[in-house]
RNA sequence: GCGAAAGUGGCGGAAUGGUAGACGCGCUGGCCUUAGGAGCCAGUGGGGUAACCCGUGAGAGUUCGAGUCUCUCCUUUCGCACCA
């Protein structure tokens, strides 16, 4: 045993003795509770940064505490190696992606080890392996059979310079990122994935995940938007019918067709059709629509620019009244979103009245309060009133409350033909092609013959050539003969491959099920997929709250629907970790420009009320700026390199701090000193074994048997109850409420308590000795390797690792006298130590002879007594 | 803009509707010395000599009792469909 804690060689000892016990292959046993815990896997982009560390911080206490509670644990690991940046390195550095992925997968695999992570590395896998994609591939194809695949256009970012296709996070304020060109919309051909189906089950499923977050489960299902509205049809004009040479009529669907009469425009989104057909004839229509189409496709920018619009010239009749109303082009109209069309209402719409306002539209007033609230001023209603209310100026539906009147207006309109009722989804379809190279090839044919082909079964995969560079114009695939010329397999003749790829969330919507059966080469899935699944545990980013989680759910249940396994939910219990934040230091640079520096380079500076101001660089003296908090970014260069701490401190004071700072769920804000903290405390549980280690070897002694005269004293008492009422708070906290924080608060609490307790002889060491076991195998999930070292040190020869999770007892917790508070009209006034399970009799006298109850109380009479036995006494006087 | 969450000492945070500030960081004072990236002891929300009073973003409400529940507002963070 060393004196010093040197993490360096107790980390590398620990793991050396779990890879060569194997301690962490997890293998099926039909006899035993399984225990599926799932951290999302990494990208891998380089380095782990401190995201990840929280992570898998999180899920490895989880697994090892679980497997400490005699648990079957399954905790895997993979890469989701498929993505833009491997292909922005390309364009950077000239490596082929796949070299440049594949590097960083081998550096960050070695990280992951260095952490000590209890994870079955047998089952590893990369979704850029064709091993992984050609299932991708195939349950594709079962798709497009089944038709929950299929092809529509849709609307992209083009970037006209570089003939390319962009990412949202490409388009710059409008603008491509390498290019600086305009951007513009560009409608293509897409595979989608029929989400919309599953749309009504993966919302009331949402009700049987009771492991899930309120608040993810809320997100959720806005997501998915179910609304209860009317579909309706607004005639064309005649005028307009004959210049379309259409007897057609223009679709809406609204939620409050209780306001149909104040109706005063009809907008429709720049990318309809009836907008192009005015445009033909109209340049200054075209111009505008023009304009729009070098708007963002991103709904943030679509929903926030200023509302604007343009006249169309065509018009269409109110389906009720009749009434002329104009067709507008409107920027804040989402081809996406329903029929492209929406009726305009500005008295009670918001949305609406910003852009009736802007061009002087007229505003009908149709619904006011039911409590009569707002009145008419002047000739005309308050404007802009959102609520239900009770209608006017609505013919014969004047008077009708908001729901009666949809009723009715829903009904009328289904006799005219004109309109029903719909439940419409906020949710659209999942397009998954993506014009680029490093994805998972969608295996499809063109044949100038048969049209497009499916790539049969027994040729798959389609194998992504791994040898090109992306230039950053266009895909490299399409322009690669050996891949794009093939025969179509149903005629022979020479066809084209398709060299769209799909979107990386389709690799990560249904890696955890291949987790279970990674080595199987004949199918997707085997039997262990039903012994794994569900996954028990899930824990990930918060950010991935909505679009990962539903893909893997509608994902599961295409598969359970191909009957590859009897299951709808595949993730059980969901733990959403905060993000990680740091400091912002910056200065602004000759060009205006902000240039960050590391919080490492700088020392921070406080004013009188300790209230950070600012910081002074290391290297040069010189003042900089301080920006607040922020999450750990390249951007902001504030990132800590996860690398760099664990040479430092170890990996064990890395995971301790990641636990200990905050709770899982809230943001974590990063500190040099708090890490610092941490390390101490670890040193402090070092030496505090070390001592008692070094005691003459004293005969073993069974506490749970001593009673009477041999019992331990008062102090000795105090320190088992303390020990077992931090086994009970860890326990709970950790197998419960995953309130890491508080756990390890509980054991330092534990070891202060050690360090006071002065007692010498036999029983006061087994009393320590009992303390140290307790603290080291509570805290063995949270920081393994040192307590792999203590547990020997305490004079066992086996693996803590393989040690039982202990249990109270309950004879240590229990105690004879508690403290009551005592309080008068709500406010403390007096602790008092009473006999457990002191009747409310018993302690309202022990309060009135209190003389500071008694000082509150006199003179007044006590209306009420609330009693909390062993707790509080309220005197409501 | 829409959806979701969070606001508590100098800082991170703790409190099944029942003692506000556990635990840690920082700071202050002291001790020790095998001078270490040490260790130990004491103190540390504000006001007041004290008894006590005031304090959980702001305002209202429910309750014997509210940091916790309800409503309104403010601020910050996350997501918004091609970043993963």
């Amino acid at each position: 045993m060393q004196e010093r804690y040197e993490p360096v060689a107790v980390e590398r000892a620990a793991q050396q003795y779990w890879d060569s016990h194997g301690s962490f292959e997890a293998r099926e046993d039909s006899s035993r509770a399984k225990y599926y815990c799932l951290s999302m896997f990494p990208y891998p982009s380089g380095r782990l940064h401190m995201g990840h560390v929280r992570n898998y911080t999180i899920g490895d206490v989880l697994a090892r505490f679980m497997r400490m509670q005699g648990h079957n644990v399954l905790q895997p690991m993979g890469w989701d190696a498929f993505g833009l940046p491997a292909e922005n390195a390309a364009i950077a550095n000239g490596v082929p992606p796949a070299t440049w992925t594949r590097d960083n997968i081998a550096y960050m695999r070695q990280q992951l080890r260095s952490l000590g992570f209890a994870i079955d590395w047998k089952r590893e896998l990369a979704t850029c392996d064709p091993s992984y994609y050609r299932w991708n591939q195939w349950l594709f194809l079962r798709m497009l059979e089944r038709g929950i695949a299929f092809k529509r256009t849709g609307i992209v970012n083009w970037d006209p310079a570089d003939q390319t296709v962009l990412a949202n996070e490409q388009v710059i304020d409008g603008r491509g990122w390498r290019t600086g060109a305009l951007v513009e919309k560009r409608e293509i051909p897409m595979y989608y994935l029929r989400i919309t189906d599953y749309a009504e089950e993966l919302l009331a499923a949402l009700d049987q995940l009771p492991g899930w977050p309120e608040r993810v489960r809320v997100m959720q299902a806005n997501w998915l938007g179910r609304s209860e509205g009317v579909e309706l049809a607004f005639p064309f004009a005649e005028d307009t019918r004959a210049l379309l040479g259409s007897n057609g009529a223009l679709k809406v669907f609204t939620t409050r067709a209780d306001t149909l009469f104040g109706v005063s425009f009809v907008a429709i989104s720049a990318e309809h059709p009836l907008a192009t057909a005015a445009a033909a004839a109209n340049g200054t229509l075209a111009a505008f629509v023009e304009v729009c189409r070098h708007g963002s496709t991103m709904e943030v920018d679509v929903a926030s620019a200023e509302k604007r619009g343009m006249a169309t010239g065509l018009h269409v009749s109110h389906p009720l009244t009749g009434e002329r109303i104009a067709i507008w082009v409107a920027n804040y109209v989402l081809m996406a979103y329903g029929e492209g069309a929406v009726m305009g209402v500005p008295a009670h719409d918001e949305r609406d009245f910003a852009f009736a306002q802007r061009y002087e539209l007229p505003i009908r007033t149709v619904i006011i309060p039911a409590d009569g609230s707002r009145e008419r001023v002047g000739a005309r209603w308050q404007a802009q009133y959102s609520d239900y209310g009770v209608l006017v100026d609505s013919g014969e539906y004047s008077g009708l409350s908001s729901a009666a009147a949809i009723d009715a207006i829903a009904a009328a309109l289904e006799s005219k033909g004109l309109g029903r009722k719909r439940v419409r989804w906020r949710l659209r379809d999942w397009g998954i092609s993506r014009q680029r190279y490093w994805g998972c090839p969608i295996p499809l044919i063109h044949c100038a013959r048969c049209g497009e082909v499916p790539v049969p079964d027994a040729q798959l995969p389609v194998v992504l050539p791994e040898n090109l560079v992306p230039d950053g114009s266009g895909n490299p695939l399409a322009r690669l003969a050996e891949f794009v010329n093939c025969s179509c397999p149903r005629c022979g003749e020479p066809a084209r491959r398709e060299t769209d790829t799909m979107d990386t969330f389709v690799d990560s919507s249904w890696y955890f099920l291949r987790y279970t059966c990674a080595d199987q080469q004949q199918s997707a899935l085997d039997q262990r997929a039903r012994y794994w699944m569900p996954v028990d545990q899930y824990i990930g980013g918060i950010e991935h709250a909505i679009l990962h989680l539903l893909y893997s759910r509608f994902w599961t249940r295409v598969m359970r629907d191909l009957a590859l396994l009897p299951l709808a939910e595949p993730f059980a219990n969901l733990l959403t970790q905060g993000m990680v934040l740091n400091q912002i230091y910056f200065r602004v640079g000759a060009d205006g420009r902000r240039q960050f520096l590391n919080p490492a380079e700088v020392e921070p500076r406080f004013d009188a009320d300790g209230v950070r101001i600012g910081a002074v660089s290391l290297k040069d003296d010189a003042s900089v700026e301080y920006g607040g908090l922020g999450t750990m970014s390249k951007s902001k260069n504030n990132g800590v390199d996860p690398q760099t701490l664990v040479e430092k401190y170890g990996a064990d004071t890395a995971r301790l701090f990641t636990m200990f700072a905050a709770p899982p769920e809230q943001s974590l804000e990063w500190s040099d000193e708090g890490v610092q903290g941490q390390f101490r405390f670890l040193r402090r549980l070092w030496k505090a074994v070390y001592e008692h280690a070094a005691e003459d070897s004293l005969p073993q002694i069974d506490l749970r048997a001593l009673a009477g005269e041999s019992a331990p004293s008062e102090a000795g008492r105090a320190l088992r109850r303390t020990a077992h009422q931090a086994l009970a708070k860890v326990t709970s906290d950790i197998g419960r409420r995953r309130t890491f924080n508080t756990a390890i608060a509980a054991v330092m609490e534990l070891l202060n308590a050690v360090g006071q307790y002065q007692e010498r002889g036999e029983i006061a060491h087994a009393v320590r000795h009992e303390a140290l076991e307790l603290a080291v195998l509570m805290l063995s999930p949270i920081v393994p390797h040192i307590c792999h070292s203590l547990w020997h040190a305490l004079g066992h020869a086996t693996a803590v690792i393989d040690e039982r999770w202990p249990e109270p007892d309950p004879q240590a917790l229990a105690q004879a006298m508690v403290e009551l508070v005592v309080q008068v009209n709500g406010k403390l006034r007096a602790r008092l130590k009473l006999p457990v399970g002191a009747s409310r009799e018993c302690a309202l006298e022990a309060a009135l002879a209190d003389s500071a109850v008694r000082r509150f109380v006199t003179g007044k009479s006590v209306l009420k007594v609330i009693h909390v036995p062993d707790r509080l006494l309220n005197l409501v006087v």
